[in-house]
DNA sequence: CGTTGTGAAGGTCTTCACAGCC
DNA sequence: GGCTGTGAAGACCTTCACAACG
């Protein structure tokens, strides 16, 4: 589960549901799309929902046969079963605590996303090293002492840490997260974290999704010119 | 190029490089590796650049023989060539325009990264809705009414749309920016945009990622448990 | 020597095509 | 009739293992 890699070979070891990772990383877009149709729809069928999603249907239908089959012959899937099970498979039957680590611009813009709630996540820190921030309050969170870290940690049962430091501070904030238990990270500094194989640390970078852009840009422009 | 896929088959029809697309999606870790090096490092071996990049040395040569051949056998690379070779290959070899679209926490946050100028990518646009808003300066860049988008786009030759709206607003945003000939679109808007075929998009969703967590931390524990 | 570059092997993921079922 | 579920085929990606080379 070490880092750069979205979804490898490098599968977790103990694992019981045989989900391939390609296709759990779809499922989170199913799960938004069945909840953004009308409350008046109550079925959908696999071209349907892969015309929403922006996926082929062959894949839709491939992608839920793993959690079972829930789709009916002639009819499609039910919207709110479907629903129930991706969400089960997920794991999003219960909620989860969030630290964030970093209240910088983007820690505190993240503090303040409404969409947390909604899915069972809840922001129950959120830290910094300037002594100047602490006891601010944004969008409700006060910013607490990165020194309390690993107490919040603990006593709060955070299941993911959320690192929004500069990329110098990061891979010490990791250390710190994994020694504390936290076994889920979520990276939002552009750094790659070297973290204990029990850990799971998901990227996400401004930087190389931009570089990403450019590249199919420069060779449109090659191909057009 | 249609959302969802982050690198499926469906390549872009006219390619001169043959690059695959999980090694362009590398390539920028690579550099920024390659750019953290202490400038004392002058050569770099692909088993050195893996460890730090969280890839194995066969993927780093791999990737990087996509290049060219500029290894040198029994040495390595050499830090400052091989970086040149990236960039060029990533189209970094200019600047970009970029505009961003919503002024909310996480556009004000993005228009403040202080990363963008190192890759060369300037914004030259932020833009919102909210007439409140209009004529503040975040990070010393003066927002705008959404209305002078198009002439935003066009006048300052924008490559790349950064979408920070609510998801609700965030097609008709594409659906502008693709009109107005921006071709690169990078969405923080938790939705699937449908676009042109033309028009490259990238999806960061920090919902999907954290369901992705979820369910490898789910797992984890049904197997210990 | 040590390291690159690469064919070949082995996985994983996507797509097709159609049998099976409502 | 229409749609799901799935084996099979094919595309893509990673890893291995070693010849080639400075």
């Amino acid at each position: 589960m070490a880092e750069g890699v979205r979804h490898g070979p490098n599968v977790p070891r103990v694992l019981k549901t045989n989900i391939p990772g390609a296709t759990v990383s779809r499922l989170p877009i199913y799960l938004r799309c069945l909840n953004d149709l009308p409350a008046s729809v109550n079925t959908c069928s696999s071209e349907q929902l892969g015309i929403i999603a922006g996926v082929k249907s062959a894949q839709v239908r491939k992608d839920l046969s793993y959690l079972g089959s829930y789709g009916v012959r002639g009819v499609g899937y039910n919207v709110a079963d479907l629903s129930g099970q991706i969400k089960k498979a997920l794991g999003l039957t219960r909620g989860y605590h969030v630290v964030i680590v970093g209240a910088g611009n983007l820690g505190s813009a993240l503090a303040g996303y409404g969409g947390f709630g909604s899915w069972g996540f809840e922001v129950v820190g959120l830290v910094d090293v300037d002594p100047a921030k602490i006891g601010a309050i944004h969008h409700g969170v006060t910013i607490e002492p990165i020194t309390n870290l690993e107490e919040i940690c603990s006593q709060r049962e955070v299941a993911i840490g959320i690192v929004a430091t500069p990329s110098h501070a990061a891979q010490d904030v990791a250390d710190r997260l994994a020694a504390a238990g936290v076994v889920s990270i979520l990276n939002f500094a552009p750094t790659v974290l070297h973290v204990p194989d029990s850990v799971d640390v998901r990227r996400v970078d401004l930087s190389t999704e931009l570089q990403i852009l450019t590249f199919h840009l420069q060779n449109r422009e090659e191909g057009a010119g």
